[in-house]
RNA sequence: CGCGGGGUGGAGUAGUCCGGUAGCUCGUCAGGCUCAUAACCUGAAGGUCGCAGGUUCAAAUCCUGCCCCCGCAA
């Protein structure tokens, strides 16, 4: 077949990898280079640099103007895909190829719409999510829905784990909603229950609240393990005024009540230490100290700059 | 040339301002104690203080250049 694929991501990639090894024609779309990390280095999209290496054709819009809709309709695609591209879509773009545009979403629709689905779902300590094909419509996340599979969640789970099971399933998901199309029969239902929404969060999502359960702060540290991560400033201590960030983590105890949460209050031996939530404790395994390379929490308590008693 | 922090035995840190024996908490090894131990006691090994120059009687420390790592901001 003939695909537009829409894409930006590192998830993306592996996506365009299924379509081009299936043979299919793709012109692929993909956003901007963008300055990124120290240096203010131009970052080209994991998908462009794919496409380039195999020599797929792309184009990187910076809008959708009439020259790039030209060429979109000079390509006469049958169907365009949708992964983690990054920005809406207008209407007269994703309705060019002949059976319109459908995207994968990593949720199960209508729950959780926009960008960071598996990082809420986590978050929110969800026991199963999904993957949803659905028809693109002018609104986010709002289309008709072709294919959903689910997936439980595991406790152990996290961001990257469970990308990990989508992706593949999302694949599975992508291949058995473009043979429906292949044989011309795709039948779409409407998105049915409450919707609810995932957007894209900035770096400060990760400034841990002591003043929750512990359970609470594992699940977020499970959504955010990929990016930004979750971090805490120290208030209290030798070390104050400097950011950690937690990059292991456990729930050590999930019931008890204190007031004094924030405070670092023990420490297990050869594991790292301990921190009073509203509710439990977790056990810090692995950290980041602000300046520092990652380190065991262990290795970081006997530099003497933590000790008990000092606060987040 | 966006802002900033850092490189000290195997790990993490102190010391750097104000040059003068490289300290601490662990780990490792040996011995001891113990029914036993990741606990405790005693002892030992292990470092070109990121690299290269410079100043000095003397440099981890002061000056110059370079390499590498990281946080923030985008």
């Amino acid at each position: 077949m003939k695909i537009l694929f829409f894409g930006t991501a590192f998830i993306s990639k592996t996506y365009l990898e299924e379509l081009y090894k299936k043979n299919h024609t793709i012109l692929v779309v993909t956003v901007q280079d963008k300055p990124a990390l120290r240096g203010q280095k131009l970052r080209s999209p994991a998908v462009k640099i794919y496409s380039q290496e195999n020599s797929i054709s792309f184009i990187q819009p910076e809008r959708f103007t009439y020259d790039i809709i030209e060429k979109i309709k000079y390509f006469n695609a049958d169907v365009g895909i949708v992964v983690a591209y990054g920005k809406l879509i207008p209407k007269i773009v994703f309705n060019l190829p002949k059976y319109k545009s459908f995207n994968i979403h990593f949720s199960l629709l209508p729950k959780y719409r926009g960008a960071a689905p598996v990082q809420c779902a986590l978050c929110n300590g969800e026991s199963e999510t999904g993957i949803t094909s659905f028809y693109i419509e002018e609104y986010l996340d709002t289309g008709d829905i072709i294919i959903q599979e689910k997936l439980n969640i595991s406790m152990n789970d996290n961001a990257e784990t469970l990308f990990n099971k989508l992706i593949p399933l999302g694949i599975d998901v992508m291949n058995k909603t473009l043979k429906l199309f292949q044989n011309g029969k795709c039948a779409a239902i409407p998105q049915v229950g409450k919707p609810s929404f995932a957007p894209s969060f900035k770096k400060e999502i990760g400034l841990i609240n002591w003043n929750k359960s512990a359970v609470d702060i594992y699940n977020k540290f499970r959504g955010l393990y990929l990016w930004p991560g979750i971090y805490s400033v120290v208030s209290h201590g030798k070390f104050v005024g400097k950011r950690i960030k937690f990059i292991g983590i456990e729930v050590f105890d999930n019931s008890s009540v204190s007031q004094d949460f924030g405070v670092l209050y023990s420490i297990e031996k050869n594991k790292g230490f301990t921190v009073l939530c509203a509710v439990g404790k977790i056990l810090v395994t692995k950290i980041q100290p602000e300046s520092k390379p990652i380190m065991s929490a262990w290795d970081f308590i006997q530099g003497g700059q933590l000790s008990i008693g000092d606060c987040f």
